[in-house]
DNA sequence: ATTAGGG
DNA sequence: CCCTAAT
């Protein structure tokens, strides 16, 4: 009988063990651990078990559990979680960093090797978005994570196989409802005003900052094909995507697009004379009313 | 601190 | 997505 409530030296008792150490590297529990094992196999065979635990605790010291493989390892296994990380400071603290690292290399010149390796890692280890850190379950974001479908989040990421291409570290996939939200609150609170769409309508998103809402809409525009009609009389291609929108979002989204004037009113390079903003009709739109223009920063209710 | 624009 | 400049 166990006292300690572990169990018996199996055959797989290292790794059980070895999942246990992943989960809490605490010396304290190793030694439960030994001491348990000991306990539960008595004097019989002993120096067998001995043995294995010994080898356990020479397993251990091998590999570092390094707080990386950890976080991973627990991430993957209660499905690497949806959330990312709050969105909202980190990335400033974040370039800044990086920005004062560049400067660095650049003031530095050649020796920079030092430095590269050091942004490197320091990208590795980066905070934005890429770590889960603890994340909680899905317990309030629910309203984000529509029961429509896919919504793997992780798998079809970025990882697949570009590891060392920089850019686009991580990317999910926009979901219809997401995309439907989108639309929305750029309906109801006007286009520009991401961050309060994002915290009105995607407050437990957790991913998903009101940049990537942005362009998430530029990109709408360019799929609805309401952007640049074309002097000439080139076809916009559809560009049939993989991932076609339904009709009743291509069509909210041209509507949005009439009456937003997202990509600003295109003024001519060279002179913008004649150039007054069409201005938008009052009900239309209810964006940058030039009086709010002070108070725009107002907050909404918003529970947590 | 946010947004617009470009990569 | 990510970064930078401009507000």
């Amino acid at each position: 009988m166990s006292k300690c409530g572990c169990q018996p030296p199996a055959e797989d008792s290292i790794h059980m063990a070895s999942i246990e150490l992943r989960k809490l590297d605490d010396l304290d529990h190793d030694e439960n651990l030994l001491a348990c094992g000991i306990l539960s196999t008595g004097t019989g065979k002993r120096s067998l078990e001995v043995s294995r635990i010994d080898e356990l605790l020479r397993e251990k010291r091998l590999r570092k559990p390094t707080r990386r493989y950890i976080e991973e390892s627990s991430a993957k296994k209660s499905g690497y979680l949806k959330g990312r990380e709050k969105y909202p400071v980190a990335s400033t603290k974040d370039t800044s960093l990086k920005v004062k690292s560049c400067n660095e290399l650049h003031n530095t010149g050649r020796r920079a090797s030092t430095v590269i390796h050091e942004e490197k890692s320091l990208c590795g280890i980066r905070v934005r978005r890429g770590r889960p850190k603890k994340l909680v379950p899905q317990s309030g974001l629910e309203s984000d994570k529509e029961p429509l479908s896919s919504e793997s989040e992780d798998n079809c990421a970025t990882k697949k196989k570009a590891k060392k291409h920089d850019r686009r570290k991580h990317q999910r996939m926009w979901t219809p409802s997401e995309v439907i939200k989108l639309v929305d609150g750029i309906s109801e609170y006007g286009v520009g005003r991401w961050t309060d769409i994002k915290r009105l309508l995607f407050s437990t998103s957790a991913y998903r900052t009101p940049i990537d809402l942005r362009d998430k809409w530029r990109n709408l525009l360019r799929a609805s094909g309401a952007e640049k009609p074309n002097k000439k009389g080139v076809e916009q291609k559809q560009e049939h995507s993989l991932r076609p929108l339904p009709s009743s979002l291509l069509r909210r989204v041209r509507e949005l697009a009439k009456i937003h004037p997202y990509p600003r009113v295109r003024i001519s390079k060279k002179s913008c004379i004649g150039q007054v903003a069409p201005a938008m009709h009052p009900g239309a739109c209810k964006s940058a009313p030039p009086s709010s223009l002070s108070g725009r920063r107002v907050r909404r209710k918003n529970f947590t």
